[in-house]
DNA sequence: CCCAATGTTCAGAATGTTCTAAACATTCGG
DNA sequence: CCGAATGTTTAGAACATTCTGAACATTGGG
């Protein structure tokens, strides 16, 4: 029963991860923020990471710098223990998501300046309807996150 | 003066296919839609796409078979010639982006079958606010892809 | 201070991805 | 039908990425 319990951790772990992945992290920061999300308590030691997802502590190292780069993770010491401790921060997926939308700014300038050199009718037709989509997305993707952080600022 | 103006267009199409790569079209794909958007005419053949992009046909044929997979690209004739000629479609970024969104309601499943098996407050916790997020994201990008339909019937 | 425990860096192994040349298949004009 | 032109498949080269072991650096208890 115990085993069968591990097994089924151990499926939603991946899940989890491969998930986390498709949406943009790369593999061992997904792996490794996976882990910290599903801990039972409130963190993990560099220890229980490497024996937890089967990989050596350089790899644990690599993965963090990218975690508490992107400020998803922090650093805590437990007493009796000289290991470093992770874990979550709160309130970062809106960060999160917002970078995965800033792409689309980019798209529309991108596209902006190829229209400004566009030299025939069938780009320009081409660039502007790519212009005005990706104008549109970045609207009202900007209006999403203005709902985004009032919502989160009511709950705190 | 002519050869400042390829290198102009040469620029313009590279930053547009990294634009579009970081956005998440495979690099083949995005450098072979970029030709495609910055053609002169109507589109392109494969001998223009190789010696434009310098690379080999067995890349043009992998590209294709990728974008006419995901229906950004069509094939068609022009007489007196017998190679492919390929064009891109209209009204095809709809569609991209609802890919690109769709993925959060991904996130959202795989935190919510994650909470079903959650066994302790903490981790709970931090699996709530995700899904909480990753509901609130999905709700909101679904009624902007309703107004992009609406948006997009008006202007056939 | 010292030393054991832990963390970081780095060179290279293992793995995965992308690209191409060459063989093969298909198409179409004659 | 034949043969030249073009397209597709495929095996492996070239390239990039990720992971690790080992050397090195740092930390903190005694």
């Amino acid at each position: 029963m115990s085993s069968d319990h591990a097994e089924r951790r151990a499926a939603i772990h991946d899940h989890l991860s491969l998930t986390l992945e498709q949406v943009g992290l790369p593999r061992a920061m997904a792996r490794v923020y996976s882990a910290l999300i599903l801990a039972e308590g409130e963190g993990l030691s560099t220890s229980e990471l490497m024996e937890a997802l089967d990989i050596s502590k350089a790899s644990v190292t690599n993965a963090m710098q990218l975690l508490l780069g992107f400020e998803l993770v922090q650093r805590y010491r437990v007493r009796g223990s000289r290991e470093a401790h992770y874990r979550v921060l709160k309130n970062k997926w809106g960060p999160i998501m917002a970078r995965k939308f800033a792409g689309i700014s980019q798209v529309r300038k991108s596209s902006e300046e190829a229209l400004a050199f566009a030299d025939t009718q069938a780009a320009r037709e081409r660039l502007e309807e790519m212009r005005d989509v990706y104008s549109f997305f970045e609207r009202e993707l900007s209006d999403v996150m203005d709902r985004w952080d009032n919502r989160h600022e009511e709950e705190r």
